[in-house]
DNA sequence: TTCATGTATTCTGTATTCATAATTCAAGGT
DNA sequence: ACCTTGAATTATGAATACAGAATACATGAA
């Protein structure tokens, strides 16, 4: 096997966001540098350009002189982030090859159907979901939409650990996508398309209610 | 009035975009950080952080050990890119207001129709072309989503140049706003969506032609 | 007691330094 | 002549050092 090397600043960024993932940050909360760095073995240096980074994502902010912090959770960016993944993912089933979605359908179909498995792992499940949306999105030729996806989901990490153990959204979420690999193998491309936007406007509706009332929300 | 204290890394940023839009860089290019640094009159470390962000956004790539470059151009990826801001561009307008749109209309109209002025300079028509967007966009009140759509253009600076001094292309631009002031000024928001995704697949077109052809391009 | 002002401390933003990977070029071998 | 190998150079990636802004705290006046 090849020996990978890659800058620390993206081997930073992943476990910042995975530390995220686990609900280890509290929203809002300014970060120490120095302590961080000390915690993650690594200079400042490469710590800033992952937060930079992330900043950039939008999972934090930076304030002149104030450095960064973890963006405060809000069910009003929720929903614009939810918007923007609806059309993104939209936008990349349209601009796919409606005969290369139908060939994948049955794969969308059985891993849909084995959603709710055993009593799996809260990160397990949510690698899962990701999956699926990976591949329902990957014929898509346009790759910077891809990447594009991928960075504003990102951001929306800061909320996924919210819904840890709740097993109906889950089960409805596996529904959802049922459906709209269902609309795929008979070839219906706009209703597929229809159905995923569907799944996002729920998906945010279900989320909604759980995300803590902050001064900024709306 | 307040005096503005910016983080170098954001005004490095801005003058590198800057210069991109001059044409200052050839595509492809390999940056050389000590002597971009000191051409800037700053230190390596925020001049890093800029190319960091710029990578984020897709202007620049960069690969261990070889550091930056400016991502090189090619038609494969300006359709791409067309066609996510089509997309963003075209939510943004789904998502809002149609009354606050049909008031807008008139202005919008007016600074279409005084698009090909005297002969203006080349920069100012470019910010003339922006400003009408951002106009058009202004009221959609999903936040997010118009940052992410100047996140997406500054991608796309590295073609602006390629149009310089095109009267005929600016012209049908100015046409095509003019038709999706008027679909507006009507309440057709829908028709104006459809008009806005035209704007930018003809835009398409229009560039498509005076792309240089690199290896990569497709 | 409360508010304002000056001072100390903390932490960020930027510069500089150091180590090592990548590249270049020349010498030697096939 | 061409390819390989290795030293020298160059530039990046990362760590450290430094200056100054922001914050916290304490002291003193109203």
């Amino acid at each position: 096997m090849a020996i990978q090397r890659r800058p620390l600043r993206e081997q930073i960024r992943e476990e910042l966001l995975l530390r995220l993932d686990r609900g280890d940050f509290a929203a809002g909360k300014d970060i120490n540098e120095v302590v961080l760095a000390a915690e993650l073995g690594v200079s400042r240096t490469p710590l800033r350009e992952a937060l930079i980074t992330l900043a950039g994502e939008g999972v934090l902010e930076s304030n002149q002189g104030r450095g960064f912090r973890f963006a405060p959770v809000s069910s009003k960016e929720f929903r614009e982030l939810c918007e923007i993944v609806a059309g993104l993912e939209s936008l990349a089933l349209e601009l796919s090859d409606p005969d290369e979605l139908r060939e994948m359908a049955p794969e969308l179909l059985r891993l849909a159907r084995s959603f709710p498995d055993p009593v799996a792992e809260q990160s397990e499940i949510e690698w899962h979901d990701d999956e699926w949306h990976d591949l329902l999105l990957g014929k898509c030729p346009n790759e910077r939409l891809l990447d594009l996806v991928t960075s504003v989901k990102a951001g929306m990490r800061r909320y996924t650990h919210l819904i840890a153990g709740e097993d109906t959204l889950l089960e409805r979420e596996a529904e959802e996508h049922c459906r709209i690999a269902e609309h795929l193998r008979a070839g219906d491309v706009a209703a597929a398309t229809a159905a995923l936007r569907d799944n996002w406007v729920s998906g945010m509706e279900r989320m909604t209610s759980r995300i803590p009332v902050t001064p900024e929300s709306a």
